[in-house]
DNA sequence: TCCTCCCGAGAAACCGTTTTCTCAATGCAG
DNA sequence: CTGCATTGAGAAAACGGTTTCTCGGGAGGA
């Protein structure tokens, strides 16, 4: 109610009321044995005087923090942020807040933010980052707080949440072999991730042959370059591209817009990640498979919530499902026309 | 150095040293009057047990939570993320963590999050945004905690950081001046946007004339659209596009090449805010004006902590230099052939 | 030698809650 | 009418540190 939030404490709201500083702390907390009268009396005082407990008093002897903690690599944000955004949604109604570090690829600066973080006991801790397969620059087993790992590797034991990219893949292909797709090839990263290689497995099993798939680098480049090469080899051409994400993607539907191939009347494209700025930018602007990170980041709210409060959680890795995420890169749901017969020829 | 390192208190380290609680207190805060033998001892104490004081015990009396809050509507993160990475860089070696509430445009949420950070008696409080001319949905006059704004709009007699937007719009005119260009245009957003009519201003004050400045959305379309406009209509044709923003500036370079205009041959190109992501993907990569956020992060967390421990710090409204990111588009330092005379049509 | 002053170190209060323990009063059964 | 269980509420101990206060002892001056 009055301006200074921070300053009145339990007392003076047990004052107010005419009770014992004990009794109000039961009264507001709906625990110990009290007439309901003495109850409301108490709410009703705490109301006036717009009292808020100070968490930091409370949280010593409850030996709780309502906060956790956010570790990632991923400065640039890209998956993190969402994540984030997940976690904060589940958690916000409990009132536990968020503390983000951001480590780089820095130990030293890990270590730096992880005791900060120790020392001011948060419940627990999640770990993301930018890559499945990679682990973050700090040690996070043996911590005595739980641990939940999002999108980034986690230790021997632990609670690991990632998408999974293969029904994410399969999806895609689906979609395209439903309108009517039959060269479906895959343009996507470096072999060297094993989200690529997971989903260049499903699209693939989707295809129902070895299919086509080209590595390369994650960027627009790689895009144009692959398209060149497709388009300049012998042979039939693919009449749709499901790309290893966005911005090969991009790359993709640029290269074939500038070499007068229209999508997507002759070429469908599919991208992956949904990454918004990239996806809805391009001409037209591109279907593409949104990995759920949101998703993603509330269950691991609320797992580390579970852990922080005692229960059990299993550990394993658990996989959240994509969704795509339909633009106007694939054309409608109108079958399309095909043309020549599939020759799968295989480049890897 | 053992596993649980939240389990050790100051009692333990005062026992294995010999003295009272008391005197392991000042030691390892070098604070109180003892030998220095004994302090040593106690150090060496803490350092065998890996002692780590529980900061909620410890903010509890010195009323210091060595936490600060960050409040931004921005939940893209483009401008929110490179902030946080410069509060969280200036404090961290402060021991100070930061909390991330992203509260979206609703006052509610808003609520929730400035609350439950109050609650935890956060030493101060960042607030961000996309833009730098609107207010969070939140009010934060009045707090029993210190505010500083950062690329968002503050209340009467605060602390406000943002960036010089006159000042990066003049050197990015000024370098292409430099670079011979004579008839540069500026296609830009909105301009109900307060940025934009800053920028423009000062892009008219560094062509020394009206200029052409031309008001679209923040998109590549409208970059693509603008050059349409300019290559259609009567008179002399830019050698120079001063854009926006990078997704501006994309579109624009886009549509030029797909019109056979050179970049930077013909056309010299600079964006604003310098997206990685974009302006390095444009083919040249683009020279962009970057508002060097993570400064203004810095800055911000180092005056929100000068508050917290009661410092005065001078109100109003403090700018930023932005900086030129010289990349491709604007061609070598090597003059530039200029061809026709110079016609200054105003569009607006 | 005695008094004063200062130094090193410990005892105790304190921060703002929660929680356990204690106790008087009430109700009910015998 | 007495004894016992139950109930409502307060006193006090915790939580883990910091800070103020106190105090004994040694050094130095007279």
């Amino acid at each position: 109610m009055s301006a200074g939030g921070g300053r009145v404490r339990i007392y003076d709201v047990a004052h107010l009321a005419g009770v014992s500083v004990a009794t109000a702390s039961k009264a507001l907390n709906d625990t110990g044995r009290m007439t309901d009268e003495t109850r409301a009396k108490v709410k009703a005082a705490a109301t006036q005087l717009g009292f808020r407990p100070n968490a930091m008093a409370r949280g010593l002897i409850q030996r709780r923090s309502f906060t956790i903690g956010l570790l990632t690599n991923d400065t640039y944000g890209r998956f993190t942020l969402p994540v984030m955004a997940g976690i904060s949604e589940a958690l916000v109604d409990q009132g536990v807040s968020v503390f983000l570090c951001g480590v780089d690829d820095d130990p030293a600066l890990g270590k730096l933010h992880l005791d900060a973080m120790l020392d001011k006991q948060v419940d627990g801790i999640i770990a993301s980052g930018k890559r499945v397969d990679r682990k973050l620059p700090v040690d996070l087993s043996n911590l005595p707080v739980p641990v939940v790992y999002a999108f980034t590797e986690g230790h021997e034991g632990s609670v690991t949440l990632v998408s999974d990219d293969a029904q994410g893949s399969t999806e895609a292909v689906e979609h395209l072999k439903r309108l009517g797709r039959k060269r479906i090839v895959h343009v996507t990263g470096p072999e060297s991730f094993a989200s690529v290689r997971e989903r260049a497995a499903a699209y693939r099993a989707a295809v129902g042959g070895e299919g086509i798939v080209l590595h390369g680098e994650w960027s627009e480049h790689w895009g144009h370059a692959a398209v060149d090469l497709l388009w300049t080899a012998e042979g039939a051409r693919p009449d749709a591209i499901f790309c290893g994400n966005d911005q090969i993607g991009r790359g993709v539907v640029d290269a074939l817009r500038e070499r007068g191939v229209g999508v997507p009347e002759d070429v469908a494209v599919v991208g992956f990640d949904n990454w918004d700025i990239v996806a809805s930018q391009t001409r037209p602007p591109m279907t593409s498979v949104d990995m759920n990170l949101k998703a993603i980041g509330r269950e691991a709210g609320r797992l580390v919530l579970e852990l922080a409060e005692g229960r059990a959680v299993e550990p394993g890795i658990r996989k959240l499902p994509c969704s795509l995420v339909v633009r106007q890169s694939c054309g409608g749901s109108a079958a399309v026309t095909h043309r020549r017969g599939g020759v799968e020829a295989t480049v890897e």
